[in-house]
DNA sequence: ATATATGGTGAAGCACCATTCACTTTATTA
DNA sequence: TAATAAAGTGAATGGTGCTTCACCATATAT
């Protein structure tokens, strides 16, 4: 039926290059970048850029996208140390850190952290393998005695979303010393 | 020396006018609202905007630093109030919950958490006010044995910021209850 | 080698916004 | 009431940024 012609080889080296762009782009200096700035970093025109995205909002989503994998994948490495005996809460705070850390420098996770629940099939599909992973770490955290039972995917999701990125290393250090062991008086 | 002439009737009218347009607009829309539909709320022309302040930036700062004396307000009425007896812990998790609340409906005070230590002499000393009645209100819980030994003003401060004023009402209250008895076990 | 559709180009269109300024209106003062 | 300086006006300016399109270049198929 729809046997479509296979894109022409130029095509393909120029996603590449405004993917990789723009991506670049992004993370340096956020999702507010102009087209003009990434066509010019990935060396093409902006018509380009158009050509292979309808809008500015679809580029900055596939980024986005990309981002979101290397999440689920990071997730599902943390989860598969802990079924090899590491800690599970360890595994669970390295993770969030590593995310948290990624972010501070990286506004394309951060943008990552506020799409969810927003898109196309494929992402979908990656926020459900970090979703399952992510779980499963929890679960076996609770089993062992080392977290609140009562703790959900959710809740790590929400305490992402709210984590001060554009604070230094010191200050998000401590952010999750009192994240852990709370504000009361133990 | 100075003895400027004082201001005319209609331009201290217009300014308040001004004012209030200011806060209600970006407590609605954000500080992104164009000077243009400021100027429409409050029912003169932009220029007029102009002729009381210098730069959009000079306004919208005018509108946060109001929000700050309502801020060092609260705080202090919170010290109060445990000064005459009621429990400090639940004064500090009262006006946590209160300013947070706030933000979810006003973008003039979330704007004000990322202004902090960057304004007026005016706003400095509003600052300082909520600091120190904030000060007060943390040594008493810790004093009562009911909030860790370690905890700053500048931890609420960070808290604050990492708010998720974005999030439905039960959303927040889950965030402060992970705060307030931490992630671990007990 | 030639044909042709796919891909690339970038100037121009369009919309939005902050800011300015020559001019008009009006509160105040004498 | 008349003079005058303060305040108000809003069209115009200039800048930025997304998006379009008529045209050119070239990879691929025959």
């Amino acid at each position: 039926m729809t046997s479509a012609r296979p894109p022409r080889a130029d095509a393909v080296r120029n996603r590449a290059k405004i993917m990789g762009a723009a991506h670049e782009q992004i993370t340096a200096h956020g999702p507010g970048v102009s087209m003009e700035q990434i066509a010019a970093a990935a060396g093409v025109a902006v018509g380009t850029l158009y050509k292979h995205f309808l809008t500015k909002t679809e580029l900055v989503a596939a980024v986005v996208a990309a981002s979101i994998t290397a999440v689920a994948d990071d997730a599902e490495a943390a989860r598969r140390r802990a079924a090899n005996g590491s800690r599970a809460l360890e595994e669970i705070t390295g993770f969030l850190t590593r995310l948290v850390d990624t972010a501070a420098h990286d506004h394309a996770v951060k943008a990552a952290a506020r799409t969810l629940n927003a898109a196309d099939p494929a992402t979908r599909e990656d926020e459900a393998r970090a979703t399952r992973a992510l779980g499963e770490l929890i679960h076996a955290a609770q089993t062992a005695g080392d977290l609140r039972a009562d703790f959900t995917v959710d809740d790590l999701y929400l305490l992402f979303s709210t984590a001060p990125t554009d604070q230094p290393s010191a200050v998000r250090a401590r952010w999750l010393t009192l994240l852990l062991t709370g504000l009361a008086a133990r």
